[in-house]
DNA sequence: AAATCTTTGTTAAAAATTTAACAACCATTA
DNA sequence: TAATGGTTGTTAAATTTTTAACAAAGATTT
């Protein structure tokens, strides 16, 4: 597609948040939108909006504005949204378990196809109406079901393992939730989301008040 | 404490993985680390780590290196996890029912207190142990609790009103993990988490080759 | 105790990102 | 059709963040 410079992660995640308030206003029956409503809507700056998009592309019309229905198949289509997405959950703990039911992922176009896990117990049953399978089997699921995307939900000391079978199965990006580093060969693109550094960003600005 | 200056967000999130490997090295009997050391455990630079400890002092020795169980204890202190947290999630749904189980927040300190929603068929029951209230008892409960930190897990539609609700009875910062921008008074800190938007970020990348 | 080896803390440079400013351009109105 | 108002796309400036370099200082060796 586009993509002949570095385009900034936060931009990316910009991105997301226009795209679910375009969805919005077209739905709303509001056809047409400025780079000022955007931007208030999602908590940025005018010249934010319009840098973000100028990094694809000439999207609007001087003195009018951006047509929102428009405008929210073009950021769609940049972040690869214009298709369904597989995707395969590693763990099926409390976090691996609630990921799988969370309905935002359907929303914007990825399904979770399968789950892995080790635990006898949990093999063969239903989660949302997913299986669950083995690790032995990963391989094999995730290119019998031509799955994209896995998301690590393992505890810490398991997740560079798992990362090395998802790896090794063919799949080409990963979330890791699990509260460790993990590396992955350079082709890969990897993520990390850390649930608890999260709180904890919020008690550094509020530890020296209490 | 210190905060003199202004410190990026993303060092903020760097401490936590630090903290992390230190508690490690520490555990395993390693009682000197190096700021290489830390920088290949969490894949970042040295010369970031040593940064990104510089905004709070000097924590080291030259010539060797940190103390692990020290410098672990400095930054646990920085973060505000030198006492616990109390917490409270709003919405009982697959996500909050998944954030009150989740081990890995009682292990950084942070205690679920309490649940709240509106589904008649929730309330008064409980969670891992832990009491679902209606909506309306928020106030209340907040203040007879002391809780601090407040989780948002309801639908985007309802992640506003939820915000100004936390607020209103007190609670200082928030986690909002409906995916809209929600505006709250300056002196609350706020901080979204869109799991989608974490996806998304991954097919961005992805899309071009699929 | 001098020399060497290490690793920090700090300063300077480089790179990346955001903000601001404004010319270009479209639509509308006089 | 000329003038006005409004909003984009783009360029430049400002700010923030990261990277690199190195002097300072502790430990070890000769």
């Amino acid at each position: 597609m586009f993509k002949k410079f570095k385009i900034p992660d936060a931009t990316i995640g910009r991105l997301s948040m226009y795209s679910r308030y375009l969805s919005e206003a077209d739905e709303k029956g509001i056809t047409t939108v400025s780079s000022q409503d955007i931007a208030q809507a999602t908590g940025v700056t005018p010249a934010q909006v319009r840098k973000d998009l100028a990094y694809f592309g000439e999207f609007g019309t001087r003195g009018v504005g951006y047509n929102s229905r428009e405008l929210y198949t073009y950021i769609m289509k940049i972040l690869g949204l214009d298709k369904r997405w597989s995707i395969a959950i590693v763990g099926a703990g409390n976090l691996g378990r609630a990921l799988s039911k969370y309905k935002g992922f359907q929303q914007r176009g990825f399904d979770i196809v399968c789950i892995f896990d080790n635990d006898p117990k949990k093999i063969g049953k239903k989660l949302a109406n997913i299986n669950i399978y083995p690790l032995d089997q990963l391989e094999e699921k995730v290119k019998e079901l031509k799955i994209d995307l896995g998301i690590i939900a393992v505890p810490a000391s398991a997740a560079q393992e798992v990362a090395d079978m998802l790896v090794g199965a063919g799949i080409r990006g990963i979330i890791n939730f699990a509260p460790i580093n993990v590396t992955v060969k350079e082709n890969i693109i990897l993520r990390r989301v850390d649930l608890a550094a999260q709180l904890e960003y919020l008690t550094y600005y509020l530890e020296e008040t209490r």
